[in-house]
DNA sequence: CAGTATCCTGTGTGATACTG
DNA sequence: CAGTATCACACAGGATACTG
């Protein structure tokens, strides 16, 4: 069980997103699974992580409903894990994390792993916001509409 | 200085992004600071963090070049945190996790902050993946190309 | 108000060893 | 291979006091 500074009574979506995330490991582990890994030890080769700790996060990522357990299927005795479809919906949030970082911490020309298009071969365009009305919005378009609470205020609110 | 297992070496940009965000609490100023946050108190009092954490990950995203320091705009000897370009691309990260907590983390109804177009007082519409071609991707459409590793592999890399 | 300095504690983390 | 158990340490995180 991860224990560590609570957001899951904010009443910020982004804090309960993080809250429920756990960790970088956590979701280092969800980019293995959008790419295709399901075994332990595949997770493990991957991310060079303690399997003590792999082993936590996967069960907090199945508590978390983020990952599910199910028999492996090549008959042996272990699970494999996978996306749910709340774990999967997470597919933006690792998009526009891996376009960032492709944008900021490679140097021209320096390899990188890619996500592509199974249909093309290209990677797939850069992550937009869109209004409601279909205008592209950037960070100057938007506010943020705080809740109004009832009584007493938790923190880490906003 | 945030000291943690480093992923800033690995050829997976996902894993050079959260490197250089740092923590949640790093991820949760940015949040502030897209949300008009700009002074040291404007971020204690919205993440209830201790002031010496919050001095040591402001630190960290300035020297990572995601705020920036200005000096302040009501002329008092402080500074100002503004979003830098690097830090201003990290709005479809933000707005990808404040989708996914608001679809699975609050009740219906349940009340939260909620990021509106300025212009419509809507929030804005769900983030889509787009193939180059404009078809729209889901998890199952893309595929991660591993980088060639020249000789000796680093750990937690794709 | 905007930090810095100091201290304390819990625990996340990684190694290692062990099991079926 | 897929985990669990145990251990030791560093350090993140918080509280508090102090400064300009």
């Amino acid at each position: 069980m991860v224990k560590r500074t609570r957001f899951n009574e904010s009443d910020c979506p982004v804090a309960r997103s993080v809250d429920a995330i756990g960790d970088w490991w956590s979701l280092l582990i969800v980019r293995d699974a959008f790419d295709g890994s399901r075994r332990f030890g595949e997770f493990q080769r991957s991310l060079g992580v303690a399997k003590n700790i792999l082993a936590s996060r996967l069960r907090d990522l199945v508590a978390g409903g983020i990952l599910d357990m199910a028999p492996a299927a090549d008959g042996s005795a272990y699970h494999e894990y996978v996306l749910t479809p709340k774990g999967r919906d997470l597919f933006p949030v690792i998009v526009a994390l891996r376009q960032w970082g492709e944008g900021h911490f490679f140097d021209p020309g320096e390899p990188h792993s890619e996500m592509v298009d199974l249909r093309h071969g290209r990677p797939p365009r850069a992550l937009e916001v869109h209004s409601a009305d279909g205008r592209q919005l950037g960070p100057d378009d938007i506010t943020v509409k705080k809740v109004e609470r009832p009584a007493g205020a938790a923190a880490a609110s906003e």
